[in-house]
DNA sequence: CTCCCTGGCGCC
DNA sequence: AAAGGGCGCCAGGGAG
């Protein structure tokens, strides 16, 4: 496969290396940045892996020319990746440049301030570090799984950038309509919806509190406790737990005041134009190599709105999420084949229970979720013995991960994603002067937090992989259903974390559940090979996002 | 005034 | 006696 190393020279000329297998320049090409995507497209039908400092730089440009590729290597997320992972000798990957790499930010089209003039980037030599990331992926003693995170990442930089450009459909008339449903309709700015405005004096009353102020946490605590009611706080769970008349209004209002400041008007008016909801994605954007996204909080829609986001006319979202994919990963890392023989079954937790390993679904749930959070005490604590029993390995797994970082050392994922170390008063070595301030009570207690941490690290992180190599995979077999540009053609305009949606044309729309499905299995297979462990997914072609599930 | 922290809560 | 992982975002409120 050949590769093709992009730089740019100035804001007028971008330089095109042809790249030999071994990395040495074969070609130079110098072409106008105003064609650039023309050159791209004439290129793109030999299928050349481009090679640029950072998709966020490069792609949204190209797909608004109508420019769409099939892989690149993000040297910018390799980078991240490469600096951390217990795979990867990190001498081969310094460089003059190196700490530029290390700090070297994504851009967003929502603040381009930074672009193109005075950009960090343009003091990086790409072509280098290229040179670097690949004798390092060489010479690692896992380069099969490595290069794989790779290619993976980067595949999740180009879905990034053609989720915001296709934009997730969204219907503010409906979203308006669904608020007005709940709250009244659109008040003056700054003044509370009749429907809110409403449940305040019932509040007040109720606390005998006349000018209580229910957004203020501190004032509603005071006046909680003022009339009585034993709370420590003003959450939801712990008022739910107390019987006084202010209880109802007062959930009633902060669920409907929640709703407005997160998902109300404000949202509708800065996050959702044209009739799509365009989030900025952040592949990577989390340590555990989960994505981040920053803009509307695309990663926690309310299930409330989610009927506003629907399919265009002709349409349909076809969404998948993969149910408990965390165990599921869990029982391929560590090869525990009881309890993939309980991943069968499309629902792990009743497999769990067929197979007489726990006595109810319940309890199978918060066992395995105890187990990979690190509960220790509660129903979920006095579970793990029986677990340890039954689903020796997969449960070894997650303990020998707690007890590592218990030790202050880097725990990494099945592909090869490194845990931070940590940086805690608690983590310094032995012999060394122990921080002063903290009590040996304190020092254990962060310890064990950490090692929670990278307990819940080493799945979490898997887990995000699967999900990557799904939608890197799926992304391309999308394309080949249809024909034309982008979005005239079946593509992702969603993801979070286990659950995809696809906008598609209406006809295509089994034929995507098809696909979705293959990438799925495409995914277990190359992360877990030959070891069976199932990934069923729940497929549903609807019209709104909010009749999946 | 701006900056930063906290409580609270939505999602996985 | 609701403990236990990862996030982003908002409003309130204190610090500078």
């Amino acid at each position: 496969m050949s590769r093709v190393l992009l730089t740019r020279r100035g804001p007028d000329v971008v330089v095109v290396r042809d790249l030999s297998a071994d990395g040495r320049t074969v070609g130079l090409t110098e072409v106008p940045a105003g064609s650039l995507p023309r050159f791209v497209a004439g290129r793109e039908p030999a299928r050349p892996r481009w090679v640029w400092d950072d998709t966020t730089r490069w792609y949204p440009q190209l797909l608004a020319a109508g420019v769409r590729v099939e892989r690149c290597t993000d040297l910018r997320l390799a980078h991240a990746v490469l600096r951390r992972s217990p795979f990867a000798d990190p001498a081969l990957l310094t460089g003059p440049d190196t700490a530029g790499w290390d700090a070297l930010e994504p851009v967003s089209a929502a603040e381009p301030a930074l672009f193109p003039l005075d950009d960090p980037a343009d003091g990086l030599d790409p072509a280098a570090e290229h040179e670097r990331q690949q004798a390092t992926v060489a010479a690692s003693p896992q380069r099969a799984r490595l290069g794989l995170l790779l290619a993976a990442e980067s595949g999740g930089a180009l879905v990034a950038a053609e989720m915001t450009h296709a934009g997730m459909p969204w219907r503010a008339d409906v979203h308006d309509r669904l608020l007005t449903e709940l709250m009244g309709p659109r008040p003056v700015r700054g003044a509370r919806p009749a429907g809110l405005e409403r449940l305040v004096p019932a509040v007040r009353a109720a606390l005998g509190a006349p000018d209580l102020n229910p957004d203020s946490p501190p004032d509603l605590l005071r006046a909680l406790q003022t009339a009585g009611l034993p709370v420590a706080d003003t959450r939801s769970w712990t008022l739910e737990q107390v019987d006084h008349p202010v209880v109802g209004p007062l959930l009633e209002y902060k669920r409907l005041s929640r709703l407005l400041a997160a998902n109300g008007w404000a949202w509708l008016d800065a996050w959702v134009a044209d009739g799509r909801f365009r989030p900025t994605w952040l592949p990577g954007g989390v340590v555990t190599g989960r994505w981040a996204s920053s803009g509307g909080g695309a990663l926690s829609v309310p299930a409330p709105v989610r009927p506003a986001a629907r399919a265009d006319d002709g349409w349909l979202f076809v969404v998948a999420d993969v149910a408990q994919l965390e165990p599921r990963v869990l029982a391929g890392m560590s090869g525990d084949t009881a309890m993939a023989e309980a991943a069968r079954a499309a629902d792990l937790y009743q497999g769990m229970v067929d197979s007489g390993a726990v006595a109810t679904r319940a309890e199978a749930k918060i066992g395995m979720l105890g187990a990979m959070y690190g509960a220790t005490r509660g129903e979920s604590g006095r579970m793990m013995p029986g677990l340890t029993r039954r689903y020796p390995r997969a449960i070894g797994l997650v303990e020998e991960a707690a007890r590592a970082g218990e030790r202050g050392e880097v725990v990494h994922t099945l592909l090869g994603r490194g845990s931070p170390l940590p940086t805690g008063a608690w983590a310094v070595p032995a012999g060394e002067e122990p921080d002063g301030g903290l009590s040996a009570e304190d020092r254990g207690r962060e310890r064990r937090s950490w090692g929670r941490f990278t307990r819940n690290f080493v799945v979490q992180g898997t887990g995000a992989e699967w999900a990557l190599c799904w939608l890197a995979d799926l992304r391309n077999r999308l394309w080949r259903l249809g024909s034309g540009e982008l979005t005239s053609r079946p593509h992702l305009v969603f993801f979070v974390h286990d659950e995809v949606v696809v906008h598609t044309p209406a006809e295509l729309a089994d034929e995507v559940g098809a696909v979705v499905r293959t990438a799925a299995a495409e995914a277990g297979r190359l992360l877990f090979g030959s070891f069976p462990v199932d990934f069923p997914l729940d497929v549903a072609a609807v019209g709104s996002w909010a009749d999946a599930h």
